[in-house]
DNA sequence: ACTTCTTTGAGACTCAATCTCAATAGAGGG
DNA sequence: CCCTCTATTGAGATTGAGTCTCAAAGAAGT
């Protein structure tokens, strides 16, 4: 499905108004797949003479978020980061201390061995967080 | 070691002072095991009558952290948690949705398989967090 | 077009955490 | 015990990501 179309498709579901603003920021979203925060969408839109406001980026961001369009990054670094979710099977991140590069992973195994600690330990997950943080061997890093 | 000896210890070791505040904020912290933030251990000195600044609080527990006495942990709901990790093992949380009841768990098997994962994607791991958020079964546990 | 209700923008505000800087106080040496 | 050299402290200002307010603008159904 078109990326217009999905986000039409799901604000009629939520009783939500389809906007320009909201088109533009999905748009924003979609156009790479870096991990960045509100600033640099809301810095990007504006760079490409599309004015959006600060506050609408981020309610927009939270609409998108909460309809499971988007995906919130907290990499213990103080603010957010977001990843369009559109089609992208789960995984999580592994990220470099020295370059700030963030690396994807997926392990079947340990998703599976979590839900049964969870299970063992009296609890239904929702949703976890999995992040490794070290040194990449890239020889383009800093600190090698 | 006793936890005054401990803390001149390291004190010393890098050349820093050994003060009654730093001594009142680690004894605060080695008090119990729950996981609480700056504010909730720089209000309990204050209910008994000790007075450490707030500024002195997030700068002591910064010391703490940096020579690995205290764990910093940081759940996503944008302030920081601590727990004592004298003698403690390392371990991961599991985080109730309904009470915020938060539970250690470990398992050998997933820290193995990680770490082989990051070798694999050509990183050194040095710290991960793995957080799992669900809803727990307990009876007292509102939403049941 | 009319009406209703949502959304937007601009700037004020929040809140955890950090910074500033003058005053205070460890720690080693004499 | 005092001196000097620095590190530390306290109080309040500041930062910065994110949220809130409210009047004005704009969807969408009729």
């Amino acid at each position: 499905m078109h990326n217009t179309d999905k986000l039409k498709q799901i604000l009629h579901k939520k009783n939500l108004r389809y906007t320009q603003q909201r088109q533009e920021v999905w748009d924003e979203i979609c156009s790479t797949n870096e991990h960045r925060d509100a600033e640099d969408i809301y810095n990007s839109l504006r760079k490409r003479q599309t004015n959006v406001s600060r506050a609408t980026v981020y309610r927009t961001i939270d609409v998108l978020v909460k309809n499971n369009l988007v995906r919130r990054l907290d990499l213990g670094d103080g603010r957010s980061r977001f990843e369009n979710k559109m089609g992208i099977a789960h995984h999580d991140h592994i990220v470099c201390l020295d370059c700030r590069k963030i690396v994807e992973f997926m392990n079947e195994e340990i998703e599976e061995i979590q839900e049964q600690v969870a299970k063992e330990m009296g609890f239904e997950i929702v949703r976890h967080v999995h992040q490794l943080f070290g040194h990449c061997l890239d020889e383009k890093c800093p600190n090698k």
